[in-house]
DNA sequence: ACCTGAACACCGTTCAAGT
DNA sequence: ACCTGAACACCGTTCAAGT
């Protein structure tokens, strides 16, 4: 009609510049355990801790979010399942030096790889993530730690507090306002520290700026040669009996 | 009709032991951030962290959900207002003693106070928590280190980082489950650990025991244990100029 | 002035139904 | 077998409307 001309009756056979159309219109990705894992690190590493939902990542694969049931049993489970990609992409340093410097650099790898993944360490606290991937890196450390001649005890949980402080201070990172807004904040608590009464808070007015100054890499840094250093006592002072600690059992 | 009793063409008068009712049905209490507060740590107490929501506490009061903004700007507000109500609450120790001790005590009375209050530790997490309410327990621990000899740098920062140890400690606590399938999960854990390839986690399988042993409360004072001792090398030994410190600035 | 109720744009999870 | 769509019981937040 209007003068349009028709090729036969049917449509034109597709050009062949165009590329194969995916067969009966919507796509069916084949769906997996590993495709599900894929999609939430996409999202979060786009949008963030807070859109790590069942929903934004079923979304992201082109799925509807009731299907990523049958890969994954909840979103607790997703969760350790992203966790455990993450600890498996630790770089870890190699070993040579002091363990001193050894246990930083784990640390430092690690910070560096929840950095890579924004979001990701808040997921690691309040949570025991008990995966695979953090057994490798577990290992590397008891090893380093344990030859140094760090008593068992103390060697059994460098690796849990350490990943506790590298995860608390991550988290930091994540939700700092590092420009702007932030900074006009941090200005403002500091003037407020300032303007505290001078008979009770002589110290916090005397130290206002110095409590605010230095981003959080540095204070990181900090933290983590207050922990080596506090361990690296243990190697001369044995640990404090009225700690409690289980000697035998 | 049907024969029941009608007393005049009224209701009966209120019998004398029944309480005076509330007048003309829905109670309406006054509001104020108080209340809101009060009410966001009722519901904490009664059912923990995850039903700290808007629309439960306003349920607590007896009051719709939307009136909450009336006296809290948003949610994020509601859980900075709350976490300063703990702080307050924290029974700060009597200074005497050895400084470590000190800061130790103070540790310990931070652990209680968010023990009385399931759930409000994983609140401090991944947040910046600026409340009046911390700058007096910051101030008793800033005079503590600094009288103590510590470097001004050093006293700084001691507030910080403990204040994330013991949150994250604490909110460990929340979540571990003490009894039950809790202590089945260790069990698996622990038998997992053992069952790994003795070539490549040898220190993995002799610690395996260790690794799981000891109670969150244990390893909250190895912890502290572990930042005393670190905090107490820079009475002697200065902090590493790699450490990126800020000296003048 | 203060609170309500409905509405909006979300959540996680389940389950009957489709293919 | 695998995925969809609707449904359920929730969220935080806004806003016109009631009193």
């Amino acid at each position: 009609m209007l003068g349009v001309p028709q090729i036969h009756g049917g449509s034109p056979p597709e050009p062949p510049w165009r590329s194969a159309p995916r067969r009966h219109g919507v796509p069916k990705p084949q769906l997996s355990r590993e495709v599900v894992v894929a999609a939430a690190l996409q999202v979060l590493d786009a949008e963030g801790g807070d859109a790590l939902t069942m929903r934004r990542v079923a979304d992201q694969i082109g799925v509807s979010a009731s299907s990523l049931y049958g890969y994954v049993a909840n979103k607790e489970e997703l969760v350790q399942l992203v966790l455990d990609r993450i600890f498996e992409e630790v770089d870890v340093p190699p070993t040579g030096g002091n363990w001193q410097e050894t246990v930083k650099e784990f640390a430092r790898a690690m910070l560096r790889a929840y950095r890579r993944h924004r979001g990701v360490a808040a997921l690691t606290l309040g949570r025991v993530a008990v995966t695979p991937g953090m057994l490798a890196t577990g290992e590397r450390i008891l090893a380093e730690v344990r030859s140094a001649g760090m008593p068992d005890q103390v060697a059994a949980f460098v690796r849990d507090l350490g990943g506790l402080y590298v995860g608390a201070i991550a988290s930091e990172l994540d939700v700092t306002p590092l420009a702007g807004p932030g900074q006009e904040f941090l200005a403002q608590f500091t003037a407020w520290m300032k303007s505290l009464p001078a008979d009770r808070f002589p110290n916090t007015r005397a130290l206002a700026d110095m409590l605010a100054a230095g981003s959080i890499e540095e204070r990181f840094e900090w933290g983590l040669d207050v922990l080596v250093r506090g361990l690296a006592t243990y190697l001369t002072e044995p640990l404090d009996p009225r700690a409690g600690w289980p000697s035998g059992s």
